[in-house]
DNA sequence: CGACGTGTTGATCTCTCTCAATTAGAGTGG
DNA sequence: CCACTCTAATTGAGAGAGATCAACACGTCG
């Protein structure tokens, strides 16, 4: 793929693209060092990696992960075309998680004081990098809330509504043929918290009570009414309603 | 406790107080709009409450908190002097997440609008905010790895040491004789995705090994070392050395 | 003094993990 | 074209960590 420039960003059109006027394009295409291209299942940055760059994914799915010693692995979240990669990390510091990709993706590489460089030149793009922390945050607040507290079938209901409404906003509107799906169950399982073989068993008896389906790498919700009630989710963050007693 | 001005604010010997010029405390002061004082266990903010202002925390304990329609809790992270209390929140959106208090707490509050201002006349503080939040969401991460990944005992050893060690940096140097510790087990456990007997039994095992201590209030951590290796915890945020095979 | 919150402990129960084995597809080399 | 290998998905069986249920102890407080 071409080097992309920012005013012609294919995300531009998405609600996520913070950028809107030509002078705040013009600087973030300044800050843009490089644009490279991952290939799927590669570590692109290492737990502990010092000096890792800032990156933002253009297109392709990947992960932030941690892993324990022994190698057991938690998947943070996911990480679709808009989102930020890095931002956590204090200039010069570690890394203090990892990040795989799912698919081939396309990355825009920003040299590493981009950051200050937005703040400092356009308050308002600081702003929304804020802010888009500050929901990144959100969504590991609401992955936690189900692994600390969700049974397997409803966590998996969960992510299946999550992460099908992810990628539904990245689509054309009319496209009702399932949305994109790079999991295996192994990721499945590492991002809730649950062994590859019951995140497998969870998934198949879902399936089979046809509220969903996966297939050639692409996940449809067949009913996802259904799914809502398991996962105990209610519209788009609205307070769920509390039982009178 | 009277209001305190910015400028000989008592966080602000801390490295995480965030303005050092005269000038940014005075940006600040005008901003923060009033201090208030909370009495242990309420609920400061609601989950779904609209239009909550920006806090921040002066002195006392919070936490953060999710639950589910039939009451199930997770506490997501828990908030010490210094931290904030609502950036996540999109202004004139509603909170994804509640706020209770452990212990009183005086808190700073600001205008709403405030986040934006600060980005606006003052960069160099709107870029402390990113990173403040960016620091926040690697802390859940942390919690996400112990809830997704550890077992009990790996769990508590882990918050007992990280909340430890929060909780000593707000202490004078020389203080030897353990840290406040306002939580109870029923805390730990929607803290850690535990059931509260399961929390208090696991709790038991390692302060019979002599690991640690909780009395009156205070945590005692006696055997770090020990802490330190149940919870797979190397220094700080060092990667894990891996086995060789 | 009784009610209540917190901590403690024992006895089940069950959800999820671990171990094992099989199937199916994709890719590789002979 | 066919064995061979690898990965991902699948299923059964047995084991275990942690949940649930039930009691009780202790201190505080109205």
């Amino acid at each position: 793929m071409k080097v992309v420039p920012c005013a012609t960003c294919p995300l531009r059109p998405m609600p996520l693209f913070i950028a809107q006027t030509d002078a705040e394009n013009a600087l973030i295409e300044t800050l843009k060092r490089d644009q490279v291209v991952v290939l799927a299942d590669r570590t692109l940055i290492h737990e502990g990696q010092a000096d890792a760059p800032l990156y933002t994914v253009l297109s392709g799915w990947a992960f932030r992960f941690k892993t324990l010693s022994d190698g057991r692995r938690q998947i943070l979240n996911f990480l679709l075309p808009g989102d930020f990669i890095g931002v956590q990390q204090k200039m010069g510091d570690a890394a203090a998680h990892g990040v795989h990709t799912l698919t081939d993706t396309v990355l825009c590489v920003f040299q590493r004081d981009a950051l200050w460089e937005l703040h400092r030149s356009a308050p308002s793009l600081g702003f929304a990098v804020t802010w888009l922390t500050a929901h990144e945050e959100s969504v590991v607040d609401d992955t936690l809330l189900s692994v600390g507290r969700r049974n397997a079938e409803e966590r998996i209901a969960t992510l299946l509504i999550l992460l099908y409404k992810r990628a539904a906003a990245l689509l054309p509107d009319a496209d009702i043929n399932g949305v994109p799906f790079p999991l295996t169950q192994q990721h499945i399982a590492d991002g809730l918290g649950l062994s590859l073989v019951h995140t497998n068993k969870t998934l198949r008896k879902l399936e089979r009570r046809g509220l969903h389906r996966i297939e050639d790498g692409r996940l449809h919700l067949l009913d996802v009414n259904a799914l809502a009630r398991i996962a105990d989710l209610y519209g788009d963050g609205k307070p769920a309603p509390r039982p009178l007693i």
